[in-house]
DNA sequence: TGTACATCAGTGAACGCGCGTTCACTGATGTAC
DNA sequence: TGTACATCAGTGAACGCGCGTTCACTGATGTAC
């Protein structure tokens, strides 16, 4: 049951002028952000025109609706998939968390692009709140499963809100586009604070970066 | 040297008709948001018109930029006596980041209003930036003087890095608007994770409410 | 104090622009017999 | 296979709306003599 009204093609023809406007739409928010995504010039981009346009969406809110749930829902499912993938249980918990952020950084540069064009184009803000509590909340099940090793004395509390700090950060300085070197030091020092935080890891912890490595790539 | 070319007014009543297009502005972005603010609704709501509105104002874009500086101007004034009026060092230094903490709150939700409404017009993001990094700075700076203090291997990295999480973090959910029940949480549990992170302190730190409510208010 | 003049201040109708949306029309594709 | 018809798809000029901005005009305030 989707939430948008897509007058749906019913020819092989219009599916493709469907997928063009599309494309475009994505490439337009891009390159140019929502300022620059006008009815005029996503279809020119698409070699398309109105009138197609106006076939298939109700408008341009239909659109950026559209838009929205097709990128958090396909980044909420690849989301999963990384995490399904992972043998959480085998890792070391420090190591655990500091793969957590690196996660957590590299979801949030891959969708960096729409991040500030499709929130900051207001419809589909609500999406994106959807998208990062789906994602905090696989993440703090994860963690929580190793509750009896988090020192803090409520861990679910703690989980959430550090999980949150995390990415309230990463969204912030990956907004600012700072450098990947800058980037590599924020990430480890999230990774830092969160060992701090949620464990009794003291200042001269392990790093034990070979095995990271190999278990998160 | 002001940056804004703001026609300056020759006779009281244009002050004051200054004055009414300056509070109105502001209102209505209390009220309405930016996309609430037109030239007309502006000068409606100062019982004034936009002929007087472009005798002072080059344009909307002028009155924007003009908003940015005095608000972000004023925030930083009301900012460094703050931190002026504040004896740092007679303070144990967990208390100073549970302070700290507490300070960028009530920073952040006196803001909160324009935050969104100036930030997302697009035109003084780079003036709220500023202000941001000047409050960092500040507190930086204080707590920085504490730094045989503080266990973390890098000081000024961490300080840096450790407020800038803070204020991430407490600006996403004031502008979601939580509860000030749970802001409440939030913030103490930002303190721990700062004293955590930055000091050697371990989970069973004395609280010592007390004297920190009579240093800070 | 009064008068003439210049400058400042205020007004709102009118303009132009960019935008989203509509619609009458042409062409392509599928279907019934 | 061919023909008639219905439906789908595509086109772009035209429209209406909201907005920022301009401008010709009226009124208020200050100044010179």
């Amino acid at each position: 049951m989707p939430s948008t009204h897509l007058q749906p093609p019913k020819q092989e023809r219009s599916r493709k002028t469907l997928e063009r406007i599309v494309r475009a739409a994505l490439e337009i928010l891009e390159d140019e952000g929502p300022d620059g995504l006008t009815v005029a010039s996503l279809v020119r981009r698409a070699d398309s025109s109105v009138g197609s346009f106006y076939a298939r969406f109700q408008g341009k809110d239909d659109l950026l609706e559209y838009l929205g749930e097709q990128v958090w829902s396909s980044a909420a499912q690849r989301w999963d998939e990384t995490l399904d993938d992972l043998d959480a249980s085998s890792l070391p918990l420090p190591d655990l968390l500091d793969g957590a952020v690196r996660l957590l950084r590299e979801a949030g540069e891959s969708r960096a692009t729409y991040l500030r064009a499709l929130d900051q184009a207001g419809t589909s803000g609500d999406a994106f709140a959807a998208f990062r509590d789906h994602v905090l909340d696989g993440l703090a099940g994860l963690l929580l499963e190793r509750r009896d090793e988090l020192t803090h004395p409520d861990p679910d509390v703690a989980v959430r809100l550090g999980l949150r700090a995390v990415t309230a950060t990463l969204d912030q300085v990956v907004r600012e586009q700072w450098e990947p070197g800058d980037l590599d030091t924020v990430q480890a020092e999230l990774g830092r604070m969160l060992r701090r935080y949620l464990t009794s890891e003291s200042e001269s912890g392990a790093e034990g970066g070979v095995e990271f490595f190999e278990v998160w790539s």
